[in-house]
DNA sequence: CGACTCGTTGACTCTCTTCAAGGATAGTGG
DNA sequence: CCACTATCCTTGAAGAGAGTCAACGAGTCG
């Protein structure tokens, strides 16, 4: 597998003294990241025990099954999660963008695999120091539980996706996901970009990427969609997209 | 449809003076629910803004997209999560079951509707006075923050098994999940029972009910599993549903 | 006892997968 | 700069697993 590359990190051990989170779009713009929504003095805690990591697309940051010694928070990038069955099927369970928390979960070890899918920067926090302010940072606590609430509901609607939606139903809806992410920041969106292989958004719809394929085409033949670059989808009529994602 | 019922709740407003918890258990029992682990000054605050709910199959305890304004934790029975499509489909996101949370999520509208699978009891806390007291009990908090995660790890393992298992897996994996569960009070297990019609099995599985029944019928005819009385399995060869569940 | 729901089984259908091949795209090296 | 190659995407034809439709048996309740 080409694909299953060696986690080789590049971390940025020396703090850079303040910079990293001073000029980080993701604490400005999400409204769900650890660090927005924290005073300085909270933040500089955070900062202290904070490292950056760079990945490749296709190396791993974290690995199913591993300890879960570290916590992360995504900058930039787009990261893939996703658990395997022994005979190499695969489920990604989800795609983290910029203010995304990697690793929340308190368990012991991993639940899933972590790669990244283009270039990616993480921050990176030690999960046992991260505990330790945990407790002095009621308000970083409120902030875990909040995210680990909205992860819940985006994991309930995935169920709901992978076992009664059409193949055509998943797609469109998939495209609404990521539309909606994409109007975080920009809004109203007429096109998204897919950083994605059709193989990725196969095995996050519970797919074939032949079959991917196949309801992309009859989206574009239908006038719901086009395609005008390579990783690119104009979304050109987005009710059209809203009743197909939802059965209509 | 018959099942969807007016949720008639039969809720006992008088704190009958401590009786509800002293007896109660979920306490001793679980591991995971709201009360244990809390010190008894800290349950004696639980208690003061707790009412209890009865609920008779099939009546429903919280409905999707209603005001999220309470939180239960389940005292027994089982109750069943999920969510519904536009034309009917269903979707079963999971059971509930002793010790279990209903409605964690800190947001403004419940994510999924509940439905009492056979009777239960359920604790009602108002979520508006929970909050206030989540903020003053930082175990407490730290408690559902690992409840959360548990979840999302349950979620994650359900989507492998909705986007990436056969039927025959689907069931076996299904048969483990409530072997699993029936052992954390009774070890080992070798008869479980099954609350949920083969419906609602569907539902959780994204099968049909035709499915299912066969699916159980192949189990049945390996020797795998048996059947003695309604609503009973036996468990004959534990090794082979594993192996089953997993797709070896 | 009859009506009802639930579970099982059978026959047929269909959506999605599998298998296979061709086309587009990007990166590489001469 | 352009052939060369690897990878990804698309399209087609055939096949399979699960769904649909239908009937029947068993248990349940009024």
């Amino acid at each position: 597998m080409p694909e299953r590359q060696v986690a080789r990190r590049v971390e940025s051990a020396e703090p850079r003294l303040g910079a990293p989170c001073d000029a980080c779009g993701v604490r400005a713009v999400s409204a769900v990241s650890v660090c927005s929504a924290l005073e300085v003095p909270e933040l500089e805690r955070l900062r202290s025990i904070m490292t950056t990591v760079h990945l490749e697309p296709g190396q791993t940051a974290i690995h199913e099954g591993d300890p879960a010694d570290s916590l992360f928070n995504v900058v930039s990038g787009t990261v893939k999660l996703f658990k395997l069955l022994a005979d190499g099927r695969r489920q990604i369970t989800g795609f983290l963008v910029p203010g995304d928390f990697l690793g929340i979960v308190l368990n012991e070890r991993y639940a899933y695999s972590a790669e990244a899918v283009d270039r990616v920067h993480l921050c990176r926090f030690p999960r046992r120091r991260f505990e330790t302010l945990l407790g002095e940072m009621p308000r970083l606590e409120r902030r875990l539980l909040g995210a680990a609430s909205n992860e819940l509901v985006a994991a309930q609607d995935q169920m709901l996706l992978l076992g009664r939606k059409t193949a055509q139903e998943k797609v469109a809806s998939f495209l609404r996901m990521l539309a909606r992410r994409t109007a975080r920041q920009r809004s109203p969106v007429t096109s998204i970009g897919i950083a994605m292989s059709r193989n990725d958004i196969a095995d996050y719809l519970g797919l074939t990427t032949e079959t991917v394929s196949r309801s992309l085409t009859r989206l574009k033949e239908a006038g719901v969609i086009a395609s005008t670059r390579r990783g690119r989808i104009e979304l050109l009529d987005e009710e059209a997209l809203r009743a197909l994602a939802e059965g209509g």
